[in-house]
DNA sequence: TGAATGTGTACTAAAAAAGTATACAATGAG
DNA sequence: CTCATTGTATACTTTTTTAGTACACATTCA
């Protein structure tokens, strides 16, 4: 639905470490991240889940990037942990609209709510985690691609 | 933040009041808009507040549209209700962004957000009440306006 | 073999959204 | 001039979502 924190930060954590080539441990990830090292494991899960980050476990283990930064795009973690993007209730996935219209048919509202969100996927879509680290790319730089 | 439900009804009733030029009580509101008359009376207050809506009180009071319809927004409405849209939690009004950036400075990733979050509100602001009833109008005729 | 590190599942707390309740105020028809 | 009709104001309750925590367990390497 709304981009929630938890996808927020799960950017940050791929950023992190696709940015640092190595193997980070969840503590290192955490604290990089301003969260608890409980919260960052949680969210460590569903990427490893999700394919983006793969994990390595016992001593010496830790976490690195399941794939490369230019393939990984805003859409692909944010959909990992908070499900479709959906800008309102009536376009999630399981949602069952009752809105028959009054106006024009069945629910004319939700249609333009539908290409609006699509529009908004389709952006975070060409963005990806090597936009985000690359130093020599801006905002600007980014949005141009829209 | 996100759309709600209580926009959603909202841009039907200040549809259904566009479309019937007549006062209608709020009743009638609810009961075309099937929810209950408490809510619907909930979310009149709202508009009257902000202006949309001119309610009249006593015996054969109700409810008529506070202005034109094609004058009035998507937007003027979602956020009379709903404050200002947010797709993420960090782009709200009241939020203060704790993260300064590990790359490239200060939050680049609520950048790309707000890029974002401000076409979202630039189209919504193109989509007048006049648009959504008017029966000759399609959603591809709304489209081309973005 | 045991300290370091991730896994799985479930729980709790806080915040937001959705909807309800109640007592009150204004109006106008009879 | 009074009372049924209709809106006003404020505050409450419930449900859903988001955010974060806890704990017992499994794996690996020194």
């Amino acid at each position: 639905m709304r981009i929630t924190q938890e996808a927020d930060y799960a950017i940050r954590i791929v950023c992190l470490l696709a940015e640092r080539d190595e193997m980070l441990d969840a503590n290192t990830i955490a604290e990089s991240c301003c969260i608890t090292q409980r919260f960052a494991l949680k969210i460590l899960r569903k990427l490893v889940l999700g394919g983006l980050v793969c994990s390595f476990k016992g001593a010496n283990g830790g976490y690195r990037l399941g794939g490369v930064p230019n393939e990984i795009t805003m859409k692909n973690i944010i959909e990992l942990i908070d499900g479709e993007i959906a800008i309102s209730r009536c376009l999630a996935e399981d949602h069952v609209c009752s809105k028959i219209g009054e106006n024009k048919g069945a629910c004319f509202v939700h249609c333009v709510f539908d290409v609006i969100n699509r529009d908004v996927v389709k952006k975070l879509e060409k963005v990806t985690v090597a936009d985000l680290i690359a130093p020599d790319v801006s905002v600007e730089d980014i949005v141009k691609k829209f």
